[in-house]
DNA sequence: TAGATTGTTAATCGATTAACAATC
DNA sequence: TAGATTGTTAATCGATTAACAATC
């Protein structure tokens, strides 16, 4: 570590990867040391962004032998500000928090659902990993004692204005978008990342060939 | 028009984003013509940025009075290779597939899901936006008629390196990937964009204020 | 014409890659 | 020590912003 001040966007991106990767890796049995290189290799970013985005956690690799993982681990937590459970708030419907526990699990990158709110009457009552689906209108009273300052939100176009108004206003200020919005219109201060998924098929549709482009960090080696 | 040679791919993702734009701008009442400063404002990018990144596509603006929004629509069709329908396949379980029409419904965006593949027996059979869902070793012998080369991937994360096997050997060369994969092992020469929602859920976690950014281009003015 | 906006060049900013001395 | 890998500086690459002449 030496590199002072905060960290590049893209690597905050990368750190959030690393850290993916080591409690992976942590939970199974390898624990030997591990080198720029190796991270490097299996996550397919280049070594020397991997040392350099290290540069700025605050953690020492041996010359010629590399990182200790769960030392590594703990760094990036810190660094990243990841509270031990890494509390957050989901928004959509029943059916939508559902499904989307099959691609993120969040208990296996050691993070925590503490509430959900749907935007359909019906739904209220249901069960997602065992946590109750509440009215959206009760967003309103999240318990600030959750201490969730982030969401995930995949709830209908036409909701999202009110979603985060609401968020903002229960003291959530990072979301996750999963619900395009063509002109979006935030809260003050409040900081949205998207992933829009018709925009970003339409450039893939497009016929020339393209770099393989990774949103959310990284791409594939080969 | 004047720059030659391909766009960015930053630009390509927000060129996807005008035509989102514009096609939604079109669907309504609205006609007149359109500058450069009016895009900027409604989508939260630089005025600048605007002018240079249609600088690629083959439009020609009027200067005082600005493009004409149908052909600049259509020029951006033609330069992104979007063909009328855009055909599009997708993976994932029927609860996935069907929660995803909420925040994706792609005939909104001019795109078709044209075919669908669950990864679970028991949801063979069920119908998602008028297509039956197939299983997904039926894969293997996708229509090339149907004409898709680009996927929409949200299967379970086990699933993964079957799925993008396939769908290469099927002839779909781009993906829009929603599983995370710690670890991309891709076939050679196919393109995978990967939207990764835990760690961008982490680094959206840190505690220290960010600018707000967006994975899929763009982000709000405020 | 005058006003407004385009298209493009040059300047800036930021992130990635290359190279290498320091060191375990 | 010798070999390997770190941490950091300098060079490169790419994308954004600023500025402005061209022009409808």
């Amino acid at each position: 570590m030496a590199e002072t001040g905060r960290a590049p966007q893209a690597s905050i991106l990368r750190l959030s990867r690393y850290h993916c990767f080591l409690g992976e890796m942590l939970r199974g049995e390898e624990t030997g040391r591990l080198t720029s290189r190796e991270i490097s290799e299996e996550l397919g970013v280049a070594e020397e962004t991997v040392r350099r985005d290290l540069s700025y956690v605050d953690v020492e690799g041996r010359p010629g032998a590399g990182y200790d993982p769960s030392e590594l681990y703990d760094a990036l937590e810190s660094y990243l500000g990841l509270s031990e459970e890494c509390p957050f708030v989901a928004v959509g419907s029943a059916q939508m928090l559902s499904a989307l526990r099959t691609i993120f699990p969040s208990e296996d990158f050691g993070m925590r659902m503490v509430a959900c709110y749907s935007e359909l009457e019906s739904d209220v009552g249901a069960v997602v990993s065992g946590v109750e689906v509440k009215q959206l209108s009760e967003l309103a009273v999240l318990d600030r004692c959750l201490d969730a300052t982030v969401a995930l939100v995949a709830c209908e176009p036409t909701s999202v204005a009110t979603v985060l108004q609401t968020l903002h206003a229960a003291g959530v200020d990072s979301v996750l978008m999963l619900t395009p919005v063509l002109r979006p219109h935030h809260p003050e201060g409040m900081n949205v990342t998207y992933f829009r998924i018709p925009c970003s098929m339409k450039s893939l549709a497009s016929a020339a060939p393209q770099k393989p482009s990774c949103c959310g960090g990284g791409h594939c080696a080969h």
